[in-house]
DNA sequence: CGACTTTGACCCGCGC
DNA sequence: GCGCGGGTCAAAGTCG
């Protein structure tokens, strides 16, 4: 059940045009050419698969348009390409609108876990390091932390995010011609992970992918002044932020590349995810702007129709909704 | 010299 | 059981 059950993009998106409603809604502007995607299109979907996505749902924004969406998203409706050019269907299914946002989720592979490994993981850890070549437990699953991941437009491949990272691997990605790279947070004592990677149909498109949750602040930056209108959903995504160590816009070197992210997530994700985002507590916020998400339900309606582990991990008055 | 990246090998889970 | 693919490790190389 940990791979297969994935909910496709399409069962998250459900309507694209509802779907967009509900962003628009949400954002309170207008998204609709983000997701406008023309009728019997493919809305993505090969990117939950990928990322092993599944269960429940939860979106946040992230990213540039966690500071400046007003003028970040409307310029995604000019930029949005030709659908036409969208290629290997069947390997991919890319968005209509490739470049729109992000979709993102977290799954629920590890729906016990706790931000911080008890004792003998940590031990089992270090014996892992020093012999790693020795047999592991059998009767264990190795155990995976909760996932959430985002699509976010840009050129760079790693997106700064305010924590340090250390690559540990890279792998070529079936039917990509990009490797998806994997990283690691170099905070002793923090586990997480994240993974790299572009859309195979639209480069421009970096998936990337958070495991396990920050069990420290971000080293490199204080947490942002936020305000305005967007201030819930920035905040929201600040908590995922705070959390996964998403991409967080801040002045750097490119700061042209970083104009042209443009992201936010789908978080997919079990019971912890989006309410229990957060090490320190943006949990109300989160929870707010998830009821917003959770009433735009056509969205939802068609994602809860498949089933897989959502339905373990909604609540299941949300499952009655539809 | 420490931190980080690259890269090949290995392990593990899953599907057939 | 076998093969495939994803994920991880760690030695070697690179960089500042």
């Amino acid at each position: 059940m940990e791979r297969k059950e994935g909910v496709k993009m399409e069962d998250v998106m459900g309507n694209p045009s509802s779907f967009s409603d509900c962003l628009s809604s949400g954002f309170g502007f207008p998204l609709q050419s983000i997701f406008d995607l023309s009728e019997g299109e493919k809305i993505p979907l090969g990117f939950m698969e990928l990322l092993g996505v599944q269960d429940s749902l939860m979106m946040t924004s992230s990213s540039p348009p966690l500071f400046d969406m007003t003028h970040q998203l409307p310029s995604l409706a000019t930029e949005a390409p030709n659908p036409s050019k969208i290629e290997s269907p069947e390997v991919f299914n890319q968005p209509a609108t490739p470049n729109s946002s992000s979709i993102s989720s977290a799954s629920s592979e590890a729906v016990n876990d706790e931000p911080v490994k008890p004792e003998e993981d940590q031990e089992e850890d270090q014996q892992k390091t020093k012999k790693q070549l020795k047999p592991k437990k059998t009767n264990q699953k190795r155990q995976r932390e909760p996932r959430f991941a985002f699509m976010t437009k840009s050129e760079v491949d790693h997106l700064e995010d305010g924590y340090r990272w250390r690559k540990y691997g890279q792998k070529a990605v079936k039917n990509s011609p990009f490797p998806r790279s994997y990283y690691r947070c170099t905070s002793t004592s923090c586990n997480v992970k994240k993974r790299v990677e572009r859309s195979f149909n639209d480069p421009t498109i970096v998936v990337t992918t958070y495991e396990g949750q920050h069990t420290h602040p971000s080293p490199l930056m204080p947490r942002p002044t936020l305000g305005g209108a967007h201030l819930a959903s920035a905040l929201s995504a600040a908590g995922a932020a705070a959390t996964f160590g998403l991409p967080m816009q801040r002045t750097t070197t490119t700061p042209s590349l970083y104009q042209q992210q443009q992201s936010f997530g789908i978080g997919i994700g079990n019971g912890l995810s989006p309410l229990n985002f957060g090490h320190n507590g943006s949990n109300n916020i989160n929870a707010s702007f998830l009821n917003e998400r959770r009433f735009c339900t056509p969205a939802g309606q068609s994602l809860l129709k498949d089933h897989g582990l959502l339905q373990d991990i909604l609540p299941s008055h949300m499952l009655k909704e539809e």
